[in-house]
DNA sequence: GATGAAACGATCATTTA
DNA sequence: TAAATGATCGTTTCATC
């Protein structure tokens, strides 16, 4: 199921343009990748249907909307059993401070990027979702400084 | 400039449809929001301007764009000041494979995710972008087993 | 993969609350 | 000041080549 797909260089103009701006019109698209936009139309619908596209965000600042603090917290799970990591994974991803969550190999089993309020509101995330829950063995905090998004996503060469 | 602004519960309902798909006609957005289609027009421009939104991203499949590895770099960069520092932020965002990159307080200054094709990749990365460069004193990977994106960015309570 | 036509949505000036 | 109406214009979409 999760196959590579074979893309063309029209599949690969059309995914760099939706990259850098997902509300492009489909003419705007079809302009982009120099193709019709009755073509287009057909690839955009393919790439979403063969499962490249899994669909389309808003990048919202998440400063202006009050959580100007982003931390990561490392986390580490004990005993490292799917009966507490599920529910573990599910808590986390309820919580309205949860940016992304990663599930690792190394010492520190989940990484938890959250975005909140202020410091204060950081510690309450930290001990009253995480430490506070006893499948939680361990919790180291880091401060976000800056953050950045990659380039388009492309395939390997 | 990084104010907060004020948000009224449509511009949430707004924000809150958009994040989980931005590519919703107009008139869809303004149905969702309970507001005619003129006035979701205005508030989505007032959002664009005030820099709430900043921009709309397509999510792309890294598994079937033929980069199925993922992993974590916890990049210590040394001596870790700005000279040294911003180059290495340039050429990090340079790199195809990365796919966010980090500025964290703690002993590894610099987390990077980034998406390779397989293990052999992943180590020519880490070998010749990474621990090749002068300024980076250290390099620990971890391997992402799984990624999963939080819910819509909401503010807080 | 492109063309062309019918259906639909976006947009803006104007009106209303 | 903020939202709705309605006319115009542009875009999407699908049958057909």
């Amino acid at each position: 199921m999760p196959e590579s797909i074979e893309l063309d260089p029209v599949d690969l103009r059309i995914l760099t343009a939706l990259q850098n701006n997902a509300r492009l019109t489909n003419k705007e698209l079809a302009a982009a990748a120099g193709i019709a936009a009755s073509t287009c139309l057909d690839r955009v619908n393919r790439l979403r249907e063969s499962g490249v596209i899994r669909g389309y965000r808003v990048d919202v600042d998440a400063e202006r909307l009050g959580r100007p603090l982003r931390a990561l917290l490392h986390v580490r799970v004990q005993p490292h059993r799917r009966p507490l990591v599920d529910p573990f994974v599910e808590h986390v991803l309820a919580l309205p401070e949860t940016r992304e969550l990663y599930h690792l190999t190394g010492p520190d089993d989940f990484l938890v990027h959250v975005a909140a309020k202020n410091a204060a509101d950081l510690q309450r995330l930290v001990l009253d979702e995480f430490t506070a829950r006893d499948e939680v063995a361990l919790v180291h905090t880091d401060l976000i400084f800056q953050h950045w998004d990659g380039g388009p996503l492309l395939p390997p060469g």
